[in-house]
DNA sequence: TGGGATAGTTCGACGATCGAATTAGGGAGA
DNA sequence: TCTCCCTAATTCGATCGTCGAACTATCCCA
């Protein structure tokens, strides 16, 4: 198990966590050429993902509910409105119910972007994984499943200070 | 193919690329968490990483090449370099051979932090991995290569402009 | 030896983000 | 009805990570 070549084999733990880093890094990357390439900000297109998917299922999002979803503080949620406005991609409406309440409108540019995103990725991981068979898509499916549930599980510890005392 | 439950137990392509998009979400949350508690930014955290996967491969570092893996200007890297030999996490050693280059050592406080970020964190993969048998785990091994290759290739095609022109 | 290239740093500017202060709106209790 | 407290979002001034240009130090080839 120290050639080189098994090495790249295989698939305990380790490994695996290898890939999973690797795969990390390269998706991070590829959003990294995707915003330099459309001139927006890490933050921008987070933003834009999170208010379409709201838009998506249905639901309003708020500014005050945006700065929670990415962790901003609302004068940086603010500015950053500002910016995706200014650039056409959302609208700020204000709501009819509670007139404090701003509800963000996406528009047609953010939609294209989505579609310049995902589309050419989802279609290139689509004939990556059409020789996977159901039963192993089931496994797929459960091992990713897994992976989300340990690191949100670890995450919490983290958050609640469990980790030992870094400050 | 419609009701809730049934979309939840999916794994179709759209059922695994939510997945995957889920487990970058959280991924990027809990590294955000594990930044705020040990007061790095991003890119500090990032360097980090790069600075140690060479240290354990035995590779030395330069800024130069830190910047290449960071996407980083010259500047920027000479920045975070010195943010980076404040806190104590590394020193930049004057190469012997040729006394332009700097070579990066990592110091203690920052083999720490990795074992804090990394240590908890993969013992929890681990636990929730360990139901997987080692046919499943080449299923998942296959998986992870095959989007890792998707994720490149089409990163590729974005950086050389073969996706449109959105300038 | 001189010139061009490499490697890294310094400098001034830009802009994303922050916390505090502010403005607008809603609701409950007296 | 009025007042007070809370909610929602924005404005404001400050901080600091990042940038490109300029600079310093080093190397190598003609």
């Amino acid at each position: 198990m120290t050639s080189a070549h098994e090495k790249d084999e295989g698939f305990d733990d380790t490994a695996l966590i290898r890939k999973l880093r690797q795969l990390t890094v390269e998706t991070d990357h590829f959003a990294e050429i995707f915003r330099t390439a459309h001139h927006l900000h890490r933050t921008d297109l987070n933003a834009l993902t999170v208010i379409m998917d709201a838009t998506l299922g249905g639901r309003s999002l708020s500014p005050g509910e945006l700065a929670e979803a990415l962790h901003l503080s609302a004068s940086a949620t603010t500015a950053l409105l500002d910016r995706l406005e200014a650039a056409g991609h959302v609208v700020r409406d204000r709501s009819g119910e509670d007139r404090r309440r701003i509800e963000l409108r996406i528009r047609e540019p953010a939609r294209e972007l989505g579609r310049r995103f995902f589309g050419p990725l989802g279609t290139e991981l689509a004939r990556e994984w059409s020789g996977f068979t159901p039963e192993e898509r089931q496994v797929i499916r459960r091992f990713l499943t897994a992976t989300i549930e340990a690191t949100v599980r670890t995450r919490g510890r983290l958050a609640r200070g469990e980790e030992g005392h870094p400050s």
